[in-house]
DNA sequence: CAACAATACTTTACTTTTGAAAGTAGTAAC
DNA sequence: GTTACTACTTTCAAAAGTAAAGTATTGTTG
């Protein structure tokens, strides 16, 4: 059975899986907001341009799942929590970079 | 008014616009069917694995917009359309791939 | 002591977007 | 005249997203 084809479909499927995890609305925008170190949920609130907190939840809670994010809770009261990339996360940076860099010369 | 923090925040603006361009679930696939060429309305059916022709339709429409693919209708019958990427959507490709190759390194 | 503030969410009600399936247009072959 | 072919369009239900208000905990303020 034809190699190639095969192998094509494989990638377009993986594609996708990928872009299940990162290609969302929001991730890209958290993520990129997280290349600088660790932030609070608050942080990423007004990090995060529009987002809502019902959003940055669900996205915050799917990408821990996913092993993008570590979420670091302190017992202090009000509560502090803290949001970091992982290795995996932060190897997106040069892709998400040159994604920004794509945009600034050809959409904005 | 600081000048790191205004910068910043217009990264961030500029990069949600760029997403809004190519950061919904499906204009990465297509653009990634069409990275080996020019393909009919029916093929990226085929190879974009589970889109519908509603989606197909209306992301399509939106890269044409943003000057991503170019639509070329040939008068024959049964009708003939054929999508191709600009050099604009050519440029992605290192991008994309290298989105592909992280996800093979850390989801799949 | 009661009201208020602060953080990190949850919940609810509502709007928008997406998905599946069926339908349309135009013509040519049978 | 029925079927086939391609590239859509339409319809309606389901899923996802948004806004706004609510919850839990405890420390400070009046």
């Amino acid at each position: 059975m034809g190699d190639k084809k095969n192998k094509k479909s494989g990638e377009r499927c993986a594609l996708q899986e990928i872009l299940g995890v990162i290609g969302g609305k929001w991730s890209m925008s958290i993520i990129y907001a997280l290349f600088d170190g660790k932030k609070r949920f608050s942080e990423l609130e007004r990090l995060v341009p529009n987002i809502n907190t019902r959003m940055l939840v669900k996205e915050l809670k799917n990408m821990e799942a996913n092993g993008i994010v570590v979420r670091k809770v302190f017992a202090t009261v009000p509560p502090t929590v803290e949001y970091t990339l992982t290795t995996k996360g932060k190897k997106l940076e040069p892709i998400i970079n040159e994604l920004y860099k794509w945009g600034v010369e050809y959409v904005g």
